[in-house]
DNA sequence: CTGACATATTCCACAGATGGAATGTATCGT
DNA sequence: ACGATACATTCCATCTGTGGAATATGTCAG
């Protein structure tokens, strides 16, 4: 089953080549699904199931216009993504902290010569 | 072949669950493979699979102590996920001006009644 | 209504990831 | 040297994701 939404999709999501490609492509603006065809070079049922797993965790969106599908970036739903990431620029940035407080450390050793 | 490690193992290291688990543990500090096995319940070589994983990216060191291995957080290895989320938070942050001028707008016209 | 077009979905085969069990390797205590 | 401990690695079965081909759905033009 495991029809529950978690943010470990966004994770998987955004871990495919491919789907990245039709991400960094959509940064661009709306494109139809045959635009993205065509520019990426995949099949056309690969960009939709692509397409799909995106939908899944929000990072697209679609709107119909004839009987084509356009789809754009929703980047609000890398959210979690920013989340899980910011505990580790804080560890990040406490290294560099320690980084600094070395260096300024090794440099009054060198003055006290 | 493809030994070259480039930006994609990072995120599919980062995409397993298992994977972010111990990541997460690792906050708190360095810990030893067997710390991390009975933290997280899961098998002895499963972790350290794991570990190597994490390790061809960066994403964690080692330091042998005895017949103990300390492993330990290098987050400065998300760099490229950091940078490619820059991307995107600056349409994130252009979309959410629009929305701001949109209820700028919105608002000028309540006044205007 | 029919055929052409745009996209979605299904079916199937295959490569790679995953987990368990067993084994290998190094280090410690005695 | 020997057994115990801590960890890594290998082997194997299994599951999952991926891609291709075919097919289904929906929309437009005539």
């Amino acid at each position: 089953m495991a029809q529950v939404l978690d943010s470990a999709d966004l994770f998987n999501a955004v871990a495919g080549v491919h789907r990245r490609e039709i991400l960094d492509l959509l940064v661009e603006g709306e494109k139809a699904v045959g635009t993205i065809v065509s520019d990426l070079s995949m099949s056309q049922p690969q960009v939709s199931k692509h397409l799909r797993v995106l939908s899944k965790v929000g990072l697209v969106q679609c709107r119909a216009e004839g009987r084509r599908r356009l789809y754009r970036l929703d980047p609000t739903h890398l959210q979690p993504l920013r989340e899980w990431m910011a505990k580790y620029e804080q560890i990040m940035n406490e290294r560099l902290d320690q980084m600094g407080d070395y260096l300024k450390e090794l440099q009054g050793q060198g003055e006290q010569q």
